[in-house]
DNA sequence: CCCATTTATGTGTTATAACACGCAAAGTTG
DNA sequence: CAACTTTGCGTGTTATAACACATAAATGGG
């Protein structure tokens, strides 16, 4: 029981506890899929939250989203989304145009490169997922989505 | 089916695929526990990596353990350890010496000083296993657990 | 025993992240 | 409408991470 774990970290000892061992299970599973998506990203010159900024703005094309609003749909929100999203307009993924109605806030809209680049990773981003797949039943998906989200389900972001 | 998700990253459409949802709920839910651990390090001033080197280190106490051995054991291994060290001897946490059989190596023990600050550490760690075991049932954990090990299981870890 | 190779570690540089602060526009209250 | 508060962004600084490279010791073959 947990040997794999324990394999992995090199660890003797069996755990004592079997939540301290979920949760570690899930660091170093959630590391290992993240890994995977990253080795894509880098080969398109991309940072994980690059491609995840660039598929948050594909969501609403051709509509935009203010800073605040890409921080909200992120994964795993970054106080310092700015100079992240200044390098995605430096290579003119995304675009960025001050709102009329509110002008504190700065729109931001995926360009057509952007859609193209993400176009094109596309079918490396859905190999990472049918390999996630392999490795997890279909019936297993379904659970563990439903144990994740019983997680952080009704948490706030910043908490 | 997958409403929470969506709540979280504030997505209005459905998923068509069970695997990007798991795949994603399993980013933001590890990304979620993540920033409670870190949380109790950052008040003892130490960072998530630290605090695993730490633990790693007090599992073998008295012995060490070399650089690469450490890497070998972390649940996120990064190839820069040398530097992540360096702080924890900085503050006198972790001693480090020269091997004799193999003098390339340096052998990484954890202080008395380490011992002390794990163990000031260990309830609110402890905190975080319960506030997890509170959000997920028991059968579930274990269920999550080999979920999880189905994942990673026999990759090493460079790959 | 000498040389090529592997293993273990450290360093220099550059990129990314985190944190606190400052500015500007909108909203709020008297 | 004037002063105050809140909200949204950006910036300056410092810490951390990533990557390629350099050094040094052990290993293995001729």
């Amino acid at each position: 029981m947990g040997h794999i774990l324990r394999d992995y970290i090199k660890q003797s000892a069996p755990f004592e506890d079997t939540a301290q061992e979920a949760m570690l299970n899930l660091f170093v599973a959630a590391a290992h899929v993240r890994r995977r998506v990253e080795q894509v990203c880098q080969s398109y010159d991309l940072q994980f939250s690059h491609h995840n900024v660039l598929r948050i703005l594909r969501g609403v094309h051709p509509d935009g989203h203010p800073r605040c609003e890409i921080v909200e749909r992120m994964l795993d929100p970054s106080p310092d989304v700015t100079r992240l999203i200044d390098k995605l307009v430096e290579q003119g993924l995304v675009r960025r145009t001050t709102s009329d109605e509110d002008r504190r806030m700065t729109i931001h809209t995926i360009t057509d490169d952007g859609l193209d680049l993400l176009e094109e990773m596309d079918p490396e981003i859905r190999d990472v997922q049918e390999w996630f797949n392999t490795r997890v039943s279909d019936r297993d998906l379904n659970h563990l989505s439903r144990i994740c989200e019983g997680i952080y389900a009704g948490y706030e972001k910043n908490t």
